[in-house]
DNA sequence: AATGAATGAGGCTTCATTCAT
DNA sequence: GATGAATGAAGCCTCATTCAT
């Protein structure tokens, strides 16, 4: 009987197996989040996204006891579901630098830059969890840059941190439009982007390349 | 009677001519309010605006009633700069594309992009002040534009909202670090832009050219 | 699942039932609120309210979300009390001008008086609950009036309203002592104004008979 | 020279003759703060009594250094009046309670119910410029009284106090209006409790006879 | 486990009062 | 003498977080 209650194991102290309406209110939560997130920014009261989520704000608390735990759910999440479409793709697209054009337009639909403004704060950029996905995101993504770069799609001074870097500027939600109007501009500036990215005989570039890096707490 | 500095006009009420005091109290208030939305947001207490410009909270209150007023301040005094760069560009430069090239790097310099995030809440996007510098912002970028689309250097389903709307993007701060890398990012990705901009030939971009009527309030 | 106390309605999300603790605190600020609007006036802070009711400043805010919903509850709780008075002296008393005179000393034991402060400000006389227990008011001492008319004990040329203005009126806190001093004046002065109301014989009145109406917003 | 524009008299140091337009200032402060302490209460922004009046805040402060004394200015100048009236009234006017009547119905006029918020606070009831007008008054007043006692117009069991204590309550403004209505109310219900001081033969009065000491700080 | 209630810290804003011109 | 500007203390209100049911 205990174990289908998620009480904790007697041996490890970890729950056995969670109860199912935990489950569930557990992603309601995340979802609401990160509509939230989006649609408000990233001060929006906790009270809110409970009511939102339809759950009693101590039982997000349960879930996620502070903001910043809250935070890098919803930013995990987001940035596995752009991983793995990377990963599909660098199987998926013949063509190389159409796989890296691919790319960039599905991450947009993620709304990948409406997670920028989460990440200040209390944000603990070197969380496990985070770094990891950040790991997997960057290899999958360099996996897709150099099959560019060796078919001399790619314009050589270039890194795959600018993409991304850029990227997640491009899409960040526009001010005072509550969010970004993906159809009119950001698929149209990602894609002059990606066509500066693309051009061969430029002269060389401004600063060093970006990485992944960059994303890691900033160093004097 | 009527020459004595600080003298009150009896049918308005209002000083004839501001003390000097408060001259440099509300130039320091601006500047400012300038660095720390820039560091910290739009969301910086009132109360350490003041204490960074050395007045009281209560000064502060006088100068601006709100916070929206001292947004759009802030917001002016930017924008106008921008403008007249790009006005004095449209004299002084002869290569017409490098015209534009110039125009960005230095609005990047103003760190229009870190305005952005400002505009959203109670601010008023159609206040006449606002509206007049955007219109003479408009004005002088269009000028440049035509310039370099007459000279064959300009893509031709770009527009110059196209510009300004990437422009503010790519220069918005990086979330965590409180400030824009600029020499690392941000003129570097500028010239991938431009470039993609400049390409000659290339298909044509999705979605609709962007236009400064892009700011305004979204519509249904 | 239903019988649980404190369980939630999943669809209006509101208690079924409020908890006991809530109650008693519900009950505690306003006996507080009371005691403090008359010894201090309207505008005592917020903060002291929930001092004196000996819970958090917050909590009163979430159970009055404004002051006029507080103020609005003190002045509805007070005006039923003397309404249930006046209705139960329509029964209980044989002389007429007795039940009148009755009545008037024991509203003004309710400090009715200190009710008026109250009202100013962004306080809406047209809000339901109010109107409601205003017309239940009325028609009781109404009542009262019309028998002793009835009984010839009651001057003619004047109303209920004339009894109910004065009598808020003449318990109003005197200025300065914080609270009236009942036993001095107001039984006193109020037994002059009776005498004055029975007296028989007497000329006309000045002005108009004042109604229940008058404690509506004023017309032009 | 100096004896003319206000300087001091360097053995009095008091200020020979005060200039012209300070005077000017200063009833016009005075007249200003009168309107509004009876249009918005006792609580008037310092800052909206000198706009009014025309003048800079900084001018008030010079005249009154603080609010206790303009309240003190403001209540003296009222209460002037009034005495005034009734020592007229004791020279002028035959019947001697009709001199009462006359009396009640002026001070009405004067909306000297409109005081009592203002003494409130911080205000000095035995300051000597208070103390004295107050005995003024309560001298005027009482001769007038004892007139109509002396006549057997007066009910016994009265005071000179139950008079004034009465006369401020039910000349103060109603709450919501702003202003109290004169023409519909006050000059009738005064009406009411004269007939009731009149009234002969009444059974004796609870409570003890009022007295102008009521208006001084209250005992234990 | 889930919930509604309670709380105190902190930002916003006003205003009486003082200061500099 | 008169003025506009400056100031800090204090009230209002929200919200992240904790508590009791």
């Amino acid at each position: 009987m205990s174990s289908v209650t998620g009480t904790a194991d007697p041996a490890t102290r970890r729950p056995a197996r969670p109860r199912a309406d935990a489950l569930r209110n557990r992603e309601r939560i995340v979802a609401a989040a990160r509509e939230m997130f989006v649609e408000s920014g990233p001060d929006v009261p906790f009270d809110e996204i409970a009511r939102r989520a339809g759950i009693g704000n101590a039982t997000l608390y349960r879930h996620f006891p502070d903001r910043a735990t809250l935070v890098r759910e919803v930013v995990v999440s987001v940035m596995s579901r752009v991983a793995a479409d990377a990963e599909r793709l660098n199987g998926a697209e013949d063509d190389p630098f159409q796989a890296v054009r691919r790319f960039t337009h599905n991450a947009a639909e993620e709304r990948i830059g409406a997670l920028c403004p989460m990440l200040s704060g209390g944000f603990d950029r070197e969380h496990p969890e985070l770094a990891a996905v950040r790991d997997r995101l960057e290899g999958a993504v360099r996996a897709l840059f150099e099959r560019a770069r060796s078919a001399g799609r790619m314009r050589p001074d270039v890194e795959v941190g600018d993409l991304l870097v850029a990227l997640s500027q491009l899409t960040r939600p526009l001010p005072g439009t509550g969010c970004l109007d993906m159809d009119r501009f950001v698929h149209r500036h990602l894609e002059l982007f990606l066509d500066g990215l693309e051009a061969p005989g430029r002269s060389r570039l401004p600063g060093t390349a970006a990485t992944l890096e960059d994303f890691r707490p900033r160093r004097a």
